[in-house]
DNA sequence: ACCAAGCGTGAGAATCGTTCTCATGAATCG
DNA sequence: CGATTCATGAGAACGATTCTCACGCTTGGT
């Protein structure tokens, strides 16, 4: 029930902290494997996915498909703007848009309203 | 190059439209076999596609990434509002975040910019 | 420190949605 | 009425993610 500190869990944060774009499972795998951790596939996936449930790490899904996770700088609820190309990500935060979300939500008689609002877009360095 | 119309095609235009909810490829096929239309399950999806890819329906990922296909009201870009238990969707368009999306991505010189902006919620039938 | 209890780990199998392959079928156009 | 060529479908293939389960290591109490 508790949670447990490990090498692995360890290896998996540090390299998280270490990168500046959302990144998947899988290619935090290889990041852990090229620095010389070794950590299974599988443990990659359910660390990422203890952390995210924590909100500890951001979590979202690419065009593809693919959870894509990000340790960010702020805590408080936020979005993001991702470039399409490289991943570099921009923190935003939007008072307007929650707030927007929240009154549609209302005014439908939902309840329990959740929201998912990310911006992709084409950053200046991969322009070309 | 140029589009035919088959059987195929049509059976699934008509399933989409009889549909108020989002659907995932697997329970439109499931729709057509259970009305006699046989249609393969790799043709629901390409046609699918093929419909979202001439914007001629709403495609959108639900929280377990499955991708779900309905035919909208409105042709104008706009957003929804799901229902997390029935799917139950309510069209709507937000020209605030519209501008505020575009606004967010100039200020930090990205381009191409394009907006995933979806809410969930539990509607009042759900509810319980 | 020592131990017992039980969560965490990893390799590979299993899932599951989706796409691909390729031989056959059927719109379409002249 | 062909000929052309896109469309179809059954099953294989894919790819991300999850599950299995035997073994190991963290932890909390002593």
């Amino acid at each position: 029930m508790t949670t447990r500190m490990t090498r692995q869990r360890a290896a998996v944060a540090e390299a998280l902290d270490e990168q500046d774009e959302f990144r998947s499972a899988q290619q935090l795998h290889e990041v852990l494997r090229a620095r010389g951790d070794s950590v299974g596939l599988a443990t990659v996936y359910r660390t990422l996915q203890t952390f995210a449930d924590a909100h500890e790490v951001d979590q979202l899904r690419n065009a593809d498909g693919e959870v894509l996770y990000r340790r960010c700088e702020r805590v408080e609820h936020h979005h993001h703007l991702v470039c399409r190309s490289c991943r570099r990500t921009i923190e935003i935060d939007g008072p307007t848009v929650e707030a927007w979300a929240a009154k549609v939500g209302a005014a439908h008689d939902f309840t329990d309203i959740d929201h998912t609002i990310e911006l992709w877009g084409t950053c200046k360095d991969c322009r070309g």
